[in-house]
DNA sequence: GACCAGGCACATC
DNA sequence: GATGTGCATGGT
């Protein structure tokens, strides 16, 4: 639900990340189908293994949806084990694919014309593509205007106190789409400033962040503006 | 050697 | 509906 106070705090946030760390240029693929695959291979792993994984496709000239499509199952699992879970993500891959091509005969133009409440449902509903995926595809690879929720945002924003650690994936969706305007570019550069600070700040088991721009061991929204030493609450 | 990383589906209770 | 488990590689 709209509030003024938590849409107040949300953009304290974002201004203390964007102040820290400047534009993320989100998302590392060249073009929409590379974003796409790099967000199914990305579930639960670490882009440095997602990136070889994406430079063998790359070298085997597979980053089409008509050639991955056609490629051996095997091939692709070989191409893509630097990533772990291959064999999982090989058919998610190919969920995916098979997707693509009946419901938009291979054409991502196509798909991404579609409402995009309506192409979010449907990719809800091919296997292996869940809540955050969908939204990284409909965000970074057709400019659709969903935020991304993932761990780090749900660690770094229960730590600021701003929603519960086991709310659900849409209430934190939440959070931001119904307290933020609804900007895809803005989602964009929030989401990526997210990751970027809580992979350097807010891991899992890590109290102790003194250096992070947005401190969540300090509690709400206490940020300190740049080149100063006096504490600001915004 | 343990822990973690830009999830998701499925089984079980 | 809530909780537990399998999927797997590579960096720290």
């Amino acid at each position: 639900m709209f509030d003024k106070e938590i849409g107040k705090q949300l953009k304290a946030i974002y201004r203390a990340l964007y102040r820290a760390y400047g534009p993320q240029h989100w998302w590392p693929g060249d073009t929409p189908f590379e974003v796409m695959v790099g967000a199914v291979l990305t579930q639960n792993t670490a882009w440095a293994n997602v990136e070889k994984a994406m430079t063998n496709l790359k070298r085997e000239r597979l980053l089409t949806p008509s050639r991955m499509f056609n490629t051996d199952p095997e091939k692709l699992a070989s191409l893509i084990r630097p990533c772990g879970y291959f064999n999982i993500k090989t058919k998610r891959l190919r969920h995916l694919l098979s997707f693509i091509h009946i419901l938009y005969s291979g054409s991502l133009t196509r798909m991404f014309s579609t409402d995009p409440g309506l192409l979010r449902q449907q990719l809800l509903e091919v296997n292996g593509i869940g809540p955050e995926t969908s939204d990284a595809i409909l965000l970074y690879a057709g400019e659709k205007p969903f935020f991304v929720v993932d761990t780090y945002t749900r660690r770094i924003f229960s730590r600021q106190g701003l929603i519960s650690s086991d709310a659900d994936y849409h209430a934190l969706q939440g959070l931001f789409m119904d307290n933020l305007p609804s900007d895809a570019r803005f989602y964009n550069e929030y989401h990526a400033l997210i990751v970027r600070v809580g992979k350097e700040h807010c891991k899992k088991t890590r109290p102790l962040c003194s250096a992070c721009p947005i401190r969540c061991e300090r509690g709400p929204v206490s940020v300190l503006p740049i080149g100063s030493s006096r504490e600001k609450t915004i």
